[in-house]
DNA sequence: TCTGGGGTCCTGCGGCAA
DNA sequence: TCTGTTGCCGCAGGACCC
């Protein structure tokens, strides 16, 4: 069947880049278990009142439905559609053997999220054919394994695979020949490009750039005042279709983070440090986990208005104990004197990442070791058991109190 | 209309040391 | 000894991505 954009014709020479995008992920995991929904508007979403849509079928985007749109507006939008809350364990598991179908054509997988990712098939073409039947194979295989679709762009870059991929969508194959990028790129929206979202496409339109190929015919220099160094210079070459960043495996994590936004807006102190608490558990697990440990602490603290402040320190030593997290965290909450304030959200992350096994613990004169690391991997030891939640700090074991989220 | 949760990257500023 | 420069680091905030 024709694709739109197939007339840019086949031609993959060189075009060994491919960005493979699961179609409505979500929505389409859990169609696969309600066939009876197939054809209906579906929302993927927390039914709750400050949830926003996470996926949503192509029926319910024909209403105007779009993913990270807020629920209310979505329910406004598309009265009939069937809402189902999201089971992100379940999304997991598919993302993992898609992933594992990607690995078994070439070892140059980068993952970008639970539903995409790029591949070089630069070093399969021997083996498998030219990167368009690579990409075809890749298809079927995501279809009959898994009862999915996904689109793939294939192209001579990242960028240009990735736009390629969102132009065939949904189910489709896009391969955009080298001496055919600038054509593709040119009429499309700025905003199509990556790294230009809201904001960006305002300043740009307000300059009177509204296509990539406006975008190509401004000076560097004129970008980079509007935009900055960095993001202007990046702009006028991905214009142009000039993109050399290489397909990245196994890409360490840079940070590892948790965040809660209340039920309700919470003013009182005593609950936002409990909440702390329990974000310092989650993240300190996900890193004892990860086998990392990190330096950097910081907290969010979004306002009931949405303004949003964060506040950082850096540690002498990386930790990856929830307790050195949490006393850190409350101490930044202290600091930031929004103790009157009424929040939605609080968060905590740790940055400065670095693996568990290269740091040395050392104690400071007089410091006694206090034993805490030694307490959380037991509980951790009691969670691969029985469960997480099956041993937790006192003051998390309350009964739950208004505001906060189950 | 009313905005989740997980991240990455960039910018600008101040402190500090060479 | 003092001053200016440079570069690095820590920090805060914001834009962006899925």
């Amino acid at each position: 069947m024709p694709r739109p954009g197939s007339d840019l014709g086949a031609d993959d020479t060189g075009c060994t880049i491919l960005h493979v995008d699961m179609d409505a992920f979500y929505a389409s995991v859990e169609l696969r278990e309600r066939p009876e929904l197939k054809g209906m508007p579906v929302v993927i979403g927390a039914p709750g009142a400050r949830g926003v849509v996470l996926s949503a079928t192509y029926e319910a985007r024909r209403f105007g439905v779009h993913s990270a749109m807020p629920m209310t507006r979505a329910r406004r939008l598309c009265p009939q559609a069937v809402i189902i809350p999201p089971s992100r364990g379940k999304y997991a598991e598919v993302s993992r053997g898609v992933m594992e179908i990607f690995h078994t054509f070439t070892p140059e997988v980068e993952p970008i999220a639970s539903d995409e990712a790029f591949l070089d098939v630069g070093g399969a073409r021997k083996r498998l054919g030219p990167p368009a039947a690579i990409a075809a194979m890749i298809r079927e295989q995501v279809v009959s394994e898994h009862g999915i679709t996904c689109s793939v762009g294939v192209a001579n870059s990242k960028f240009v695979a990735k736009l390629a991929s969102q132009h065939c969508k949904p189910d489709g194959l896009l391969v955009v020949p080298a001496d055919r990028v600038v054509d593709f790129l040119h009429p499309l929206p700025v905003g199509a490009l990556w790294g230009v979202g809201e904001r960006t496409e305002q300043s740009l339109v307000r300059l009177g750039i509204r296509t990539v190929g406006d975008l190509a015919g401004v000076p560097v220099a004129t970008l980079q005042r509007q935009l900055g160094q960095a993001a202007g210079a990046h702009l006028a070459a991905l214009a142009w279709g000039r993109d050399e960043r290489p397909v990245t495996p196994n890409a360490p994590d840079k940070s590892i983070g948790a965040e809660e936004t209340f039920v309700t807006d919470v003013a009182d102190p005593v609950k936002i440090r409990r909440e702390l608490l329990r974000l310092s558990e989650r993240v300190a697990a996900r890193l004892r986990e990860g086998g990392h440990v990190g330096r950097t602490v910081s907290v969010k603290l979004r306002r009931a208005d949405f303004s949003t402040i964060s506040r950082s320190r850096t540690l002498r030593e990386p930790t990856d104990v929830a307790q050195t997290l949490y006393t850190t965290a409350c101490d930044l909450y202290a600091a930031a004197g929004l103790d009157r304030d009424r929040l939605r959200l609080v968060g905590v992350r740790v940055e400065n990442l670095s693996p568990a096994g290269e740091a040395t613990r050392q104690l400071g004169l007089g410091e006694r070791e206090t034993g805490w690391r030694e307490a959380e991997q037991a509980m951790d030891r009691a969670a691969r058991r029985f469960g997480r939640d099956v041993v937790l700090p006192a003051s998390l074991v309350r009964p739950p109190f208004d505001g906060m989220a189950p």
